[in-house]
DNA sequence: TTATGTTACGTTTTT
DNA sequence: CGTAACATAA
């Protein structure tokens, strides 16, 4: 491949089949260039491409390219494209979350910034839990303000790369003022515990590069190439960062899309991707604004929504397909016959073949959800909440990595509170407490000030038997020779901790038992607790979802990136969307970023969007009213047809009323959610005297069938006539 | 210490 | 309406 460098494009197949501007961008590899990259332009692609065409041009070796993402998800499909392309495997380059890559950075030099090498990464919950402590010693009202609330308040301050010591976003009054000297706590505390959280990652990362000249410059030096993916979603501490390993080579091409900026509220700074230019001088803009994904009157919709927004680079999405059909407006008395319409819809599109999985509900927020969900069993189309609870989540996971963590880190104090008294050792709140102060005193974490407090006899003899117990525990399987696994399996089992689990009788407790064995199964790729433990606080992935075709179910800010032939966006209605807390708070920038959902929403979709919305829906179990958003009016010229007026339930109510909706608790969303466990309801036909399952209604057994029609006595619920599909044998 | 009752609250969420 | 976090009784 030598004659690369001469004759890029004889050699070059990967560069074929790129339009102007992608090849553009892929081509112009030296200095900083920003590509404008609008909703399916192919900027994965133009990414992907870049990284191949370096290779292939041999301007660097796979370790001196650093393309960095903002979620996991998007780093793993970034390699695997990239591997796609160039053939081979991708050993080497450095492709990660901005976060795993300023983990491995300063894990090399933690010592620099007074860390341990093997610091731990707090998760969100450790991280409240720290402040929810400081927060009590330091009196500070948790009815006012909630650790909940300063936590999210000293991330807003993270990310913005600042100190304890600065003034940060909240104008003084948050806490009383107090905010400042909570986080300086907070930070004391952390670093006590050799602890890290998300945003130290990358501040003690500036810190280090702003101090040491050297390790700057040997990470500036050896990343030949930076590449950053959704640009638009970065927060000051990452421009920070970018810029400072950036400076010495410049090479930096950041891409993203201002007009799909929806994270402001959690610290992303569009002012990053539009002080572009400035912030690198030199700098070269490449547009991409063909799009590949949708028809053109879906695109001239979202044009005509987001050309209201004032603060925008400006872009003009266009596409070669001009067939199409413009976007359906649609008006519903109630939530009810809102989700009845979708529902409808969704089963004549399954009618004509179309794939379940290019199907999509798209809304403002979760509460929404629960209509749809509720609609869908009852038809008996299976659909999956993108974006609810993380394996890495549940319960009973982080306590079982709570337990490896108590083995692997024994100064890592909240993984032992986690664990200090589950399954029930008797080790209350008031001996945990005494433990706490008694190791504060001396400074020392909580393991080793247990072995000296019993010592010591300062604690009632039963909760001192039950805390040395416990600790010998942890000191035997510290001591244990094992692959990880098998320690993970034996600690469950000594503990106590899946007995519990086993002896409890919940319906969720079968599939807790599961996870846990799930998740001996995922240490098993790991050759050492520490590795996976570095995994777990880094990857916490979403669910594959696991093959089945289903509707997705989920928020608009969880589909971005994502693209459906087919998309449901309801509930446009004042106060919801836009959404009245997002505007109160702050105003025009809120109401412009609540643009950029709608534009995130109507372009995910490649051939229909469906907006609706409804002139009442039950909030909370209020009748809460609401007029028509006044983003349907921005659309331009959708179809539009008014619910007729003698039907003012809308369309689709003929059915409604076969399956009362059930009145039981709330479990039925967790079992609804239950891991895309997919039933397999094809073979077994339903008869008379079977026991059934139903999503909704839990367990019963078929008391006649009627057609497509089963008569069923729940055990819970009642008798109720159900679907035929919606069960399933048991 | 644990089990049970009461109350407040309800936008978006990755690492 | 559902929940999660908290307060109180056993």
């Amino acid at each position: 491949m030598s004659n690369d460098l001469h004759t890029p494009d004889a050699a070059a197949p990967y560069l074929e089949g790129l339009n102007g501007p992608q090849r553009e961008a892929v081509e112009a590899v030296d200095g900083p260039l920003l590509v404008l990259a609008g909703a399916g332009t192919g900027k994965t692609r133009v990414l992907t491409t870049r990284i191949a065409h370096i290779l292939k041009m041999r301007r660097a070796w796979p370790n001196q390219i650093l393309a960095v993402t903002f979620t996991n998800k998007a780093a793993r499909e970034m390699s695997n494209r990239v591997a796609a392309m160039i053939g081979s495997s991708v050993d080497g380059l450095w492709i990660g979350t901005f976060h795993s890559v300023a983990a491995r950075i300063l894990r090399r030099h933690a010592e620099l910034v007074g860390l341990g090498a093997d610091f731990t990464i707090l998760d969100q919950d450790d991280q409240i839990r720290l402040i929810k402590q400081i927060c009590g010693e330091e009196k500070i009202d948790d009815k006012r303000w909630p650790a909940r609330a300063v936590h999210a308040e000293i991330e807003r301050f993270k990310d913005r790369g600042l100190a304890p010591e600065e003034n940060g976003p909240s104008s003084g009054a948050f806490a009383d003022g107090r905010i400042g000297s909570l986080y300086r706590s907070y930070q004391d505390r952390l670093m006590a515990l050799n602890a890290v959280d998300f945003g130290d990652l990358l501040l003690h990362c500036v810190t280090l590069f702003r101090e040491c000249s050297e390790v700057l410059a040997s990470w500036g030096d050896r990343f030949h190439y930076i590449l950053v993916d959704e640009y638009q979603d970065s927060n000051v501490a990452q421009y920070l960062w970018l810029r400072l390993l950036a400076q010495g080579r410049n090479n930096i091409c950041c891409v993203g899309d201002d007009d799909q900026s929806i994270y402001s509220w959690r610290g992303a700074e569009v002012g990053n991707i539009l002080r572009f230019e400035q912030e690198f001088p030199g700098a070269r803009i490449v547009r991409l604004e063909q799009n590949y994904r949708s028809t053109q009157p879906l695109l001239n919709a979202a044009s005509q929504v987001i050309s209201r927004n004032r603060k925008r680079l400006g872009k003009t999405l266009w596409t070669d397909v001009r067939d199409g059909r413009p976007v359906a407006v649609r008006s519903f008395q109630s939530g009810e016959a809102e989700a009845a319409f979708v529902g409808k819809r969704i089963l004549e599109l399954q009618r004509r073949g179309e794939s379940l999985g290019e199907i999509a509900i798209l809304v403002r927020a979760a509460f929404l959800m629960r209509e749809f969900e509720d609609r869908l069993i009852d038809i008996a189309v299976p659909y999956r909440v993108v974006g609810g609870p993380r394996f890495y989540e549940r319960r009973e996971i982080r306590d079982a990595v709570a337990y490896l963590r108590a083995v692997a880190q024994p100064a890592d104090d909240l993984a032992l509170e986690r664990i200090v008294n589950v399954p029930r050792r008797g080790i209350g709140d008031a001996t945990l407490a005494a433990w706490r102060a008694f190791a504060r005193d001396r400074s020392m974490p909580l393991q080793r000030a247990a072995r000296q407090l019993i010592e010591a006899g300062e604690a009632p003899a039963r909760a001192r038997a039950a805390l040395g117990g416990l600790i010998a525990q942890l000191d035997r399987w510290r001591a244990m020779n094992v692959p990880p696994h098998e320690l993970a399996e034996i600690v469950l089992e000594e503990s106590g901790y899946a007995e519990m689990w086993k002896a409890d009788p919940g319906i969720d407790a079968p599939g807790r038992i599961e996870n846990l064995e799930e998740l001996v199964s995922a240490i098993a790729e790991f050759d050492s607790l520490p590795e996976f433990l570095e995994h777990v606080s880094l990857v916490m992935d979403r669910e594959d979802g696991g093959g089945r075709e289903m509707v997705s179910l989920m928020t608009l800010h969880a589909a971005k990136g994502l693209e459906f032939a087919h998309v449901f966006l309801p509930a446009w209605e004042e106060n919801v969307f836009p959404n009245r807390r997002s505007l109160e708070e702050r105003k025009e920038a809120a109401l412009e970023e609540e643009r950029r959902l709608a534009y995130v929403g109507i372009t995910r979709a490649k051939r229909r969007v469906w907006v609706s919305h409804a002139a009442s829906r039950r909030i909370h179990n209020n009748w809460v009213s609401a007029p028509v958003s006044r983003f349907v009016d921005e659309l331009g010229s959708p179809d539009v047809e008014k619910a007729r007026a003698k039907d003012p339930a809308g369309a689709g109510m003929a059915e409604w009323d076969r399956v009362r909706p059930g009145r039981g608790p709330g479990y039925r969303r967790m079992l609804a959610r239950r891991r895309g466990r997919p039933s397999k309801e094809q073979p077994l036909r339903i008869t008379e005297g079977m026991r059934v399952f139903h999503l909704k209604f839990g367990y019963g057994t078929v008391r006649y069938r009627r057609g497509g029609v089963l008569g069923i006595a729940f055990e819970k619920a009642g008798d109720k006539e159900v679907e035929a599909g919606a069960v399933e044998p048991v």
